[in-house]
RNA sequence: UCCUCGAUAGCUCAACGGUAGAGCAACCGGCUGUUAACCGGUAGGUUGCAGGUUCGAAUCCUGCUCGGGGAGCCA
């Protein structure tokens, strides 16, 4: 008897065909006839299910294997039957049905359509369901084929530092790693409290962003990347933010807006192609219950040259749409969701690269355009989820990037060893940030960020 | 944080001022190939919490809590 798993079985059937097999997994359905009854059993190895049909007179437990719940754990053994006129290839005729853990009748996942909202509530549990277990392997999959996409290209990984004192990017509400006692925090003289008795000796927080650690790489090793977990202590409640996300951040020596941009095309045609390819059970599911054409709508985007406009561009385009906007379009104002959204949906129905902002609504750290109005920067806006990427090319100009940061109020200090990346052999660089969430929401079409993450941390959750 | 909608059986919903119901799930039974199985039956409720109006409140009013959608912030 050679225990299998279902992958196996799907990808070898015929040499399994007539075979003793046993496989071991978890109760999804069990309809119980007079004689005879089906289960439907998934090992976790393969979105399908696998179905084992017990009879009356093969069976001396017939009637306890016929009472068995969902949920319910179970070894079955039996005989690989090739089934090639029913609904599903193949099925195992039981010998033998061992319960390994029982499910009792309280078990929440029942056989019927669920909101997501009450999955969330059993986040422990949901991981079971065709729709998470369909998000979650084709998560895995996009982080290998992160990996595998800028390992093959070179690229050398980074790990960037959780805990950061980097306190003066202004990326976001950052949240404070700390050892002091909460209710009776050391003070200084002035009355404040006193960080330097810290663990750190001085304030610590959660990173919001790899970047300008990355950076220092990038002018070490050319082609560098982040992959790793980012923190935002925003109180945002949207289905597009959390507290704890994932984040690519590549970042490249040598190279600029438009060597930046190539990049990130390229990227995420990667990661399409890939899923497309190796996730196919999981996309047909996305495609018939999640949203309707994904597939369709991958591939012409893997097969499509992206769309390309400036800033200016954009807002010269939305003023004369005749499309009445809730907010108006200004130059010199970031573009609202409704406008981003106009412009990738009904204008390109494509994604769309938007460059060159004006510089008061970007980053200190993004470079200065010859205007002297702008900076080189670069949002790639997506149908259905709006930005999925930002990114820029980075000021390697000591005497602007000083004058940048002294603008937005950040001191040169702070960041003593991000200048000397100017200071000693800097060259023109550039880099981005993928949304890890936001492209496994773009790939499977589910539209609430809290669907993507296995144990989601919003604001005031944190559950599991 | 703002706008908006909502909270009734385990789940999804109905009842909209007058005895709280259905489908699915569960439980019991029927059915010789089911696959969202089907058919019959049983059980299941402090209508989110706290107040108020009324002869009478799931229903109307106020506050709170939690959730959905939209916005801001962003990835």
């Amino acid at each position: 008897m050679e225990k299998v798993l279902i992958r196996q079985l799907v990808k070898d059937m015929a040499r399994y065909a007539d075979r003793e097999v046993e496989v071991q997994g978890w109760i999804r359905s069990n309809r119980d006839q007079k004689s005879f009854g089906f289960l439907a059993v998934n090992d976790g190895t393969h979105f399908n299910t696998i179905q084992v049909v017990y009879e009356k007179e093969v069976l001396s437990d017939f009637e306890r294997v016929a009472k068995l719940r969902a949920g319910s754990a179970v070894t079955v053994r039996g005989r690989l039957v090739l089934t090639p006129k029913a609904k599903q290839p193949f099925e195992i005729k039981a010998t033998e049905v061992i319960l390994e853990g029982d499910s009792p009748e309280d078990y929440p996942i029942q056989p019927k359509r669920h909101t997501r909202e009450f999955l969330r509530e059993v986040a422990h549990l949901r991981a079971r369901t065709n729709l998470f277990n369909a998000v979650f392997r084709v998560r895995s999959l996009l982080g290998y084929a992160v990996h595998t996409f800028f390992q093959e290209r070179g690229f050398v990984n980074v790990h960037a530092p959780i805990i950061t004192a980097n306190d003066a990017e202004g990326a976001g509400e950052m949240f404070r790693v700390t050892t002091l006692d909460a209710k009776n925090p050391p003070l200084t003289g002035g009355g404040a409290v006193d960080f330097g008795q810290d663990f750190f000796g001085r304030r610590a927080n959660l990173t919001v962003s790899g970047q300008l650690e990355a950076e220092a790489f990038a002018l070490a090793f050319r082609k560098v990347y982040t992959f790793g977990p980012t923190f935002r202590a925003e109180n945002s409640n949207t289905a597009r933010h959390a507290a704890e996300f994932w984040m690519i951040e590549p970042e490249i020596a040598f190279a600029d807006l438009w060597d930046n941009m190539r990049l990130a095309e390229e990227m995420m045609k990667y990661l399409i192609n890939y899923i497309l390819a190796n996730a196919p059970e999981e996309m047909a599911f996305f495609d018939e219950f999640v949203e309707k054409g994904v597939r369709d709508k991958l591939a012409k985007i893997a097969g499509s040259k992206f769309a390309h406009i400036t800033y200016t561009g954009a807002v010269e385009l939305l003023k004369e749409s005749g499309e009445k906007f809730e907010y108006p379009v200004e130059w010199g104002k970031d573009l609202q969701t409704e406008h981003e959204r106009y412009l990738t949906e009904k204008v390109f129905d494509k994604p769309v690269f938007v460059t060159d902002y004006p510089k008061e609504i970007k980053a200190f750290y993004m470079r200065l355009n010859d205007d002297g109005k702008t900076v080189a920067a670069m949002d790639l806006l997506v149908p259905g989820v709006g930005e999925i990427i930002g990114g820029s090319q980075r000021e390697e100009r000591m005497e602007v990037l000083v004058q940048r940061m002294r603008e937005f109020h950040i001191d040169p200090r702070d960041l003593w060893w991000y200048l000397d990346l100017r200071k000693y052999g800097g060259v023109k660089h550039a880099g981005f940030g993928l949304g890890f969430e936001r492209a496994i929401m773009y790939i499977t079409g589910v539209s609430n960020i809290r669907d993507v993450i296995p144990f989601p941390r919003t604001v005031n959750y944190c559950e599991f």
